[in-house]
DNA sequence: TATGAATGAGGCTTCATTCAT
DNA sequence: AATGAATGAAGCCTCATTCAT
């Protein structure tokens, strides 16, 4: 009976996506800390006991929802950083892409709700952040990006793509936050002054 | 009775900082998703009812322990910074300072346990961030820096501050993390090359 | 499967039946202001989560004990009072049957506890009293009772029978109780004078 | 030291006043069974270890005030119904002081609180039901009342001032009221009809 | 006697999880 | 596989009461 085994994963599929939605919203309206498995199940048509079908714990559903995430921004970065035929083309284009990724997935968070960082530990994660100390590190090898400690860079890229993230979900234009962020890293602040 | 009332005084706010340890500790031992009331007493001397005596809930624990370190270091970073003569060292100064603060103030945190970035918007946090906004508006305007989007500046700054003492933490050391992060500022990744 | 939703139905009715028996006996020995959630439960078979599943409160418990005691007796008294023929009989039969209710549903009090006379303005007792002012007027209506002020008649009514109740529950004679209250309304104390 | 003496005497009463006052109205505002000491301590301006010095219990202020109460009003009645030299007499100033008492002594009740009637068997309070009994049988040896059964025309008086007490309370006439209480009591439902 | 913080028992409630249907 | 009520552990918190000052 193919078809119906067909259509049973259908919907093993649906209810796991409809429980990694609910659980998306869930967390950025209370918070990770505050939000129950229960609260996640509520903001689903699931029964209670569904849930352990797919998932252990509230910490499971937040790591299939980080890993999700990542698994889609690799791929996008990495192609952007791969393509760069110049060190500003491989600063913005990598900077550009996360600020729009981060653009197109961010969630409604209620205000006073928790801005939540969980670790980054899990293997899909860990793997983004190894991929881009290879790209940098490719990058150097190709003469695209000076000799230097790719472990600092890797961080320094980071954070700033992280916070500057956060000033574009503030309503900061994405255009503008690529320049700044390409130019401190381009030629430092002198590159980065106002004309 | 004047040295009675004192001695009150005093045991209360022995309590209240028995508390905070405590909390700190068990914070970064499980997280403090994971972390309870009850495991904040069970790691104090205290009685239960006593707790609620200085904090309404786990997250007012939290904030108090933000509150005192913000409260701590905001004072020795406007220092730094307003004491800088030249561009390199509002820079260096304002990293370091950050870093060595960092490293006082490290706890030792379980592996695998969440690095939870609580909301940071109490007002002794929030007075931070508009300090170091401040800070360099007033540094531009002195001429230590160059005109440029101060709220941009803030959030990489802040951005490269943040993770660079991650790496401190794992055990980089200070003088390097500092000489990078200034010299991207300086002059962007030309600037930070190895030698 | 209807029979097996059947089955789950029946438990859950037996549930809340079992809590409602266990209330109604803590209830009556300790009286409901010293009287626990905790206590219920205790006197039960079931889980603490449980009751949750079917009170909020003890308050909540109350009310239902209450309700359900309010719609037994509610017809009885309305049949009782429609049936009636003469103005002693509207009378008579309506104690009467109170005073028997009460006698049915009367539970062993501790010596010592409160007795207590929770506000009683749920909507099915409110309704009880409705009723009785709704007879009252139908049977000044029908020449049953002369014209009067039916709010003070029913209040005298209910004070009578529920004082003179307390009598019976303490042992007097139901008869006795029902001619007593009877003969008052029929014609004052000249006719309530004993032989 | 008497005037010292005497001052601490003074405070000393006037805790205990202020206590009973802050009970009373806690009560009344939410429910006897949902109030608890604590309440009554922040009704006041005093220590929390300061009520144990008066009384024992929420259970203890209670039973004080009701005794104060009880103890207000029995002389008045007592003196109502000795000075009485008709039956209409006895039953209208019976009803007639009870219900200004009542009027007097009234306290806003939150809406929704319960109206507890607590059980009344303190010395205090019994000795009141014990006094109607006694004026009701000196009543009839006096032949102000007929031969009857005083337990149960105790009852009914009790039951009929309670209900229509609460009449009072919600703003009915006291005249009217009295009126109509005494006229069942002297002549049942016709004696009551209206004109 | 008054004060008010400390105590810890214990009531309240939710929660994750199980399991019969 | 889905359901949803039952479970009881355990967290939350208040409370009455004590007691050092």
């Amino acid at each position: 009976m193919p078809a119906s085994a067909n259509r049973r994963e259908i919907t093993k599929a649906q209810n796991r996506e409809t429980i990694l939605v609910a659980a998306r919203q869930v967390f950025a309206q209370m918070g990770f800390a505050a939000a129950t498995v229960r609260d996640v199940i509520r903001a689903t048509p699931l029964a209670s006991g569904t849930f352990y079908n797919y998932f252990k714990s509230k910490e499971e559903v937040y790591q299939a929802l980080r890993d999700d995430r990542a698994l889609a921004v690799r791929p996008r970065l990495r192609e952007a950083r791969q393509a760069a035929n110049t060190t500003e083309e491989f600063l913005a284009s990598g900077f550009r892409t996360f600020f729009l990724f981060v653009l197109e997935n961010r969630t409604e968070v209620a205000p006073g709700a928790e801005v939540s960082h969980i670790r980054m530990d899990s293997p899909e994660v860990l793997t983004g952040f190894a991929e881009l100390r290879e790209d940098i590190s490719a990058a150097i090898a190709r003469g695209l990006l000076p000799a230097m400690d790719a472990d600092f860079l890797s961080a320094a890229l980071t954070g700033v793509a992280f916070e500057l993230a956060d000033r574009v979900k503030a309503g900061a234009d994405v255009d503008a936050a690529t320049r700044f962020a390409t130019a401190i890293f381009l030629g430092g602040l002198p590159a980065a002054k106002t004309a």
